[in-house]
DNA sequence: CGGATAAAGTTGATGCGTCAACTAAAAAAG
DNA sequence: CTTTTTTAGTTGACGCATCAACTTTATCCG
């Protein structure tokens, strides 16, 4: 557990006890900033649209309480989504017959339209940013990131 | 809060085709949900607000502009942070006497105040993050988020 | 059955992150 | 010394992320 090198780290110029949390930020911000320009350019997509669009393929007609579980976005953030997809045509929503609560979204043609706009472009990126790592180091990482989700849950357990 | 703590992938047709870039936005979620509430608690600081303090505890009265080269923050974010900052008597503010255009930024005893309140437990916190990876897989980590932004990079150019 | 409880969505507020248009001041070019 | 170009910072707009309060509808349970 000694001071071990981490790349790249001026070691007068790190700016918070926030290296991890930090590079991954970065990261994130990255890689969503450039996510939301791909749409943009290809369809005018929103990166959460695209997101309720891809589920909305895989699996058919869905409730946003699965898209909630599904992808973990917040509830109040969806609806304001789908409430934007539905007046722009994107999805259709009906009031499921079974549950009074619920609505039953799918997708409308324009939706699909869109949607099929956008798939290459999204399908080539995933893929080039996938074969940037070899199975061995794509596993690793998968792994170190599980590890700090852990150690952030743990942290917020022990409050 | 993960539905599905790791989607199952079917390398053909990708859940979220968003693997890689998903999890890194669900993690980072985590991460900075976690730090938000940790300085909230402490010291009712922001993420922001918590990285300018840190800045101008190593650097010293520090420029904006500085600012935004070391963390790579938006100009216009930075802005608003340090308006704040300044009506909530966290930091001063004064025209640089060699450029009219560039305001030195130096930490009031109050933000020092706030600023040392909250360092102990995000110092805390970071180490329980780093501590969760030995050393070889952090740097196994590190290089991994290194070559997908490098990856990211190149799709930027080639467009 | 009827009251408590939980789940599905909606809405408001706040912070983070990016982009673009703008002002003012400095520096470079001529 | 003026004109042009850069640089510093501000402001507005939009999308993403989270939390909290609230309504409506289902469900649980005594």
């Amino acid at each position: 557990m000694t001071a071990d090198p981490m790349p790249e780290l001026d070691p007068y110029d790190i700016p918070l006890n926030e290296m991890v949390t930090y590079r991954l930020s970065r990261l994130n911000a990255q890689l969503s900033a450039q996510a939301t320009k791909f749409l943009k350019k290809s369809s005018g997509l929103t990166l959460t649209q695209w997101r309720v669009l891809v589920i909305l393929d895989t699996n058919g007609e869905t409730l946003p309480s699965e898209i909630v579980r599904k992808i973990d976005l917040d509830k109040g953030q969806l609806s304001r989504t789908i409430k934007g997809m539905v007046s722009g045509g994107l999805i259709d929503s009906r009031i499921s017959e079974s549950d009074g609560r619920s609505h039953v979204l799918s997708m409308t043609n324009r939706g699909r339209e869109l949607f099929e706009t956008a798939r290459p472009a999204m399908r080539e990126r995933q893929l080039c940013l996938l074969e940037s790592l070899n199975s061995e180091e794509r596993s690793h990482l998968f792994s170190a990131l599980e590890k700090i989700s852990a150690a952030a849950a743990r942290l917020d357990n022990q409050e």
